[in-house]
DNA sequence: TGTACATCAGTGAACGCGCGTTCACTGATGTAC
DNA sequence: TGTACATCAGTGAACGCGCGTTCACTGATGTAC
């Protein structure tokens, strides 16, 4: 049955959400369109009425994906007075918390899709782009100093972060001690 | 028909090897097994007399892609006198390298699969922290110093070349410009 | 060293299954009068 | 403001397709004598 265009355009936006974070937990390759659709409360039938194709909905997806923000552990909130460093300690050690490396639906796209959006053909490829762009903007901002240093110091600091938070993932399963050594020992040396 | 046990052995490793590759260019989720036994000159349904199931191949295909060893540069390959600077800048060059980045089938697994092995059950992901442990130690036999520092090192630096390698790839097709920034940037900021 | 035969690596058709996509249909929405 | 009706978001069965796996079969291998 029809529903109200304020009502589709919500069931849209479910739609959307859900996607984004299946596919951050499970890959593009790791999740079918009927998943999402029940995840978003609907059947797989009516997604054709607002998304061209699977992919054009993975696009839209992963995109959304990248609106996602840190979220600050507990205590690790920047104290007063409130320095560059402070800020650079509570984001590094948000990332590579415990937290993010066991939910990634919720978290950095970048860490969590990198590999599929490295598959999936140009147009994905573009649009993860702009995804880490924008990451990279954000994290310039908490540094100081001129651009070309904060910009070189944040794709350091952000594929250090990448990497040890990919890895982290990737044995946590099959090496607990080892994904915890890999979280705990970047984390204090990027931000001590 | 029957072969050789020689020429069953050889057989299986072709399968392992294709599987090693494939499985490092488009995903663990990429590849069907027809494609795998097809790439090593067989046909599908012998695969059963040597490995119990895919996922069975896909552990032992994992593991041996951590075979792999780094091609060093033209130009790149250590001059006299053989520092542990030189060994480290050949090192990072020629894994932060455009041709690393463009050949994951023969790079890699740490960067190519770490996702797909975060998503793949305890089991490969066992296989793939042995791996990675192999990594480290390779890595570590390079520096010089004590092995807490040297270990501590390692992992700083084999994440950050990890990150700015998946980060290259998944934005190379979509964002020429941004995958050459991060290749550039990290290895002259690891190993000027 | 020959010979007869059991073994078993490899083949390719067939299977059940889940996938992305299509489509006839439903019925509330929103518009034309 | 009512009413009649076209619109279209959502449903769920159906489709073709490729997947992992199975299995009857083939025929060279390797062994028992």
């Amino acid at each position: 049955m029809k529903v109200s265009k304020a009502q589709a355009a919500e069931n849209r936006e479910a739609i959307v959400d859900a996607a984004a974070r299946l596919y951050r937990e499970k890959g593009l390759d790791g999740v079918g369109v009927a998943e999402i659709t029940r995840d978003a409360g609907l059947t797989h039938g009516g997604l054709y009425r607002h998304f061209e194709s699977k992919d054009a909905l993975a696009r839209e997806a992963c995109l959304r994906a990248f609106d996602w923000t840190i979220t600050p552990l507990d205590g690790l909130e920047p104290p007063e007075p409130c320095t560059t460093a402070h800020r650079l300690r509570a984001l590094v050690h948000g990332y590579l918390s415990e937290s993010h490396r066991d939910h990634p639906g919720e978290g950095c796209p970048a860490a969590a899709m990198a590999n599929d959006a490295a598959r999936a053909g140009p147009e994905m490829s573009e649009v993860f782009a702009q995804g880490v762009e924008r990451n990279i903007q954000r994290f310039m901002s908490v540094l100081a100093g001129d651009d070309e240093t904060r910009r070189t110091q944040t794709l350091v600091t952000l594929s250090s972060m990448v990497g040890a938070l990919v890895l982290a993932r990737a044995t946590a399963a099959g090496n607990a001690a080892l994904s915890e050594e890999i979280l705990t020992t970047v984390r204090e040396q990027l931000a001590p």
